[in-house]
DNA sequence: CAGCATCCTAATCGATACTG
DNA sequence: CAGTATCGATTAGGATGCTG
């Protein structure tokens, strides 16, 4: 995940910014291994905090330190980080109250609302699985050496 | 996705194989957000190449370089790791033939079937959406400036 | 409260060389 | 062919200190 524009840079428009093909395939037949934007946005969504972000908005509408208090683990440089490129890619929104002390709330688009079922489905796999998969890991670790 | 850690038993050898040292399992706390297990396995499968790899293995059974060609970019080395983790983690199988030259098929366990959906539509719901983010990306780029 | 800027270490990843 | 091993460069990301 690239931070986003270092400095003041004039064009700012950071990387792959490639033609995209036209899609002949199948609604199965993806291209996206091929397809450096899909897989860019891909990499972005799929990211470990933004997963994360995501799910809890899905709630509510979420102030920046509440959200950093149920993220356990997260610094405050990698929720601003996060924050702001998922402001960016339209997937929230970011309102800043005019008020002392001053209030930023989080909630989510009407883009990130489509992307809400597909990740609830992935956490909840990873619930109901995570046993498994635990026991999978020390069958390798036991036979792998 | 951390590729080797601090080697927690005395004998093994140093397995490219993520650590679990993060876990902590001293608060039971079923919540995905909170639950470091799953926030990590969560981490494994999102991956960048393991959702390539996942959902390349739909599909058909593939060997080692034709996923290698398949998934363009990819080193050789990350394909190591990633089909390695993902083994470990019980989601795909590992067949060695014994033949000159070596053939090493790869294809999904029926776990990793089981999340075969859930990354389609993941996968499907980018490509939907694309635009709208290359859109949103670059109206965030000019005003916020 | 909600950040941004900086420094700096640790982890990631690609390139290269070598092996069964 | 399908890896392993090593190394060096890049990057992510935590800690800290400063703002409005």
């Amino acid at each position: 995940m690239a931070e986003v524009r270092t400095s003041t840079s004039p064009g700012s428009s950071e990387v792959t910014v490639d033609g995209h093909e036209g899609d002949r395939w199948d609604v199965l037949q993806w291209d996206a291994r091929e397809n450096c934007e899909v897989r860019q946005i891909l990499d972005r969504i799929a990211d470990k905090w933004s997963l994360l972000v995501i799910s809890l908005l899905e709630e509510k509408t979420m102030r920046f330190n509440e959200l950093r208090r149920a993220i356990d683990g997260i610094s405050q440089r990698m929720l601003t980080v996060t924050l702001r490129n998922l402001e960016r890619d339209g997937l929230i929104c970011r309102t800043v109250y005019a008020e002392v002390p001053p209030r930023v709330e989080y909630h989510l688009t009407p883009l990130g609302c489509t992307l809400l079922g597909t990740i609830q489905s992935l956490v909840r796999w990873t619930e109901q699985h995570q046993e498994e998969i635990v026991r999978a890991r020390a069958e390798f670790d036991a036979s792998a050496r």
